[in-house]
DNA sequence: CACCTTAGAATGTATAGACATATGGCGCAA
DNA sequence: TTGCGCCATATGTCTATACATTCTAAGGTG
């Protein structure tokens, strides 16, 4: 694979800060000197710091110059798989069973149900997934019917409420809040451990510009299950 | 904030896809239609399919056309920060303990020490983090004095190791695994906590192009921490 | 010495044109 | 009918130029 002008010039500076010749908050080389070193010309310089940029590898300031970045601010990649594409790639059978589905108003008091629920009904949907038949997490969802009306007649017992919406409903944001907690009675009772087993506690919400579509929170059984999040593109 | 013509055509053909207006796989008007619909050059047309493009949400195929690319794959942006940055954040005092300063050979039979030492001797740092002075985490970290050799000189009494290398070392690659296990007798101690409580256990490892920098396990208090992830740029 | 003005430097945006290269469909020939 | 080759189409890359916008530093003025 031969590379194009712009980006030999691309990778050649991302090398140069990555190796660490070039420090943060060091000056690049300007755009002139560039097109005087790889004889070219502005725009296909130009081309190769804007994508540089637009990686947050450098920073770009008008009339001042162009600076490598501060060392990343390390934000990493968390891949949030469907779940049953995860599990049959980890070689599991996926199970889901569908405990409890229910059209029902948002709780009064509860801020975050009621912002949810827009004024309208929310369908409840609580489930367990399953890998080669042992449970792994518990999970109770909120729709907003009023984002996704579709749902109402939607077949949910066989797929689970994420997949379908994740095909039928697009989504513009979504936030990712992990922690760790304890299984209380029922948890623990629907994923056949003790009570206090660790679990690791996933809770979504999804939005489409500023309507909000749904909220989740996964319940994992803590030892089977961890999610990974990374940085950089080679490692498997 | 006035968008400039390609930024308005990137947002333009952006929100069409995000608000469903246009499919995954639809075809969009090829780049001499949008010169007519927005009386600009190729350049500009150019510049905005490129970036969607880069951001993974179409695909471009030469001689074929653009198309919108399938439903996002969604990765999210975790952010991981530093942590005395971050204890600051939520407005408490940070604290760091170091409790164990060790050169160690890596050990035997264990896979993963022996490639982070490369046939070289290892820096074992084990330290507590407090907010307020309550046990916050406990982590074990390892470096590679292969990889960073200044780190036998450096003092790691009042900031943590993990904000030493974040400053001295540049890196290139990192993942993390998150998951969730109860402490164990060493670590409920040092947490003063019960054994058995649920913790966020985040384990990364971090490399410069293929050498292995360093590698930690942080054993976070369940219910006093908690991660997030996002999609998207707008929410705070 | 402090402050303001100004000229130059550097990036941001946009144009019009040129040639390169991959794709897919159409028509012709076996 | 089938298969091959050609060509129109669409994107990829690059050039040379122009003007706008913003920052920096130099130099003059009070």
């Amino acid at each position: 694979m031969t590379l194009s002008l712009h980006e030999r010039i691309r990778t050649d500076i991302e090398s140069a800060i990555l190796s660490g010749k070039l420090a943060p908050e060091d000056r690049l080389p300007v755009e002139h000197e560039l097109m005087q070193t790889y004889q070219c010309s502005r725009m296909t310089v130009n081309k190769a710091l804007s994508a540089l940029a637009a990686a947050g590898l450098i920073e770009r300031r008008k009339g001042a110059g162009s600076f490598v970045g501060r060392p990343h601010a390390h934000s990493m990649i968390l891949d949030v798989p469907d779940l049953p594409v995860e599990v049959a790639k980890r070689g599991h059978v996926y199970g889901y069973q569908l405990l409890v589905r229910k059209l029902r108003a948002a709780a009064r008091g509860n801020a975050e149900e009621e912002l949810l629920a827009g004024g309208r009904r929310l369908l409840q949907l609580d489930g367990l997934h399953s890998a080669d038949g042992a449970p792994l997490a518990v999970e109770r969802r909120l729709v907003s019917l009023a984002a996704v009306p579709a749902i109402a007649d939607a077949d949910l017992e066989k797929e689970p409420p994420g997949t379908w919406l994740l095909r039928h409903v697009p989504w513009t944001e979504a936030e990712t809040r992990i922690s760790a907690i304890p299984a209380d009675g029922e948890i623990a009772r629907l994923l056949k451990t003790p009570v206090g087993t660790a679990c690791l506690l996933v809770e979504r919400q999804t939005w489409r510009s500023s309507e909000r579509i749904t909220a989740v929170r996964q319940y994992f059984l803590g030892t089977a299950y961890h999610l990974v999040a990374r940085f950089g593109s080679s490692r498997p």
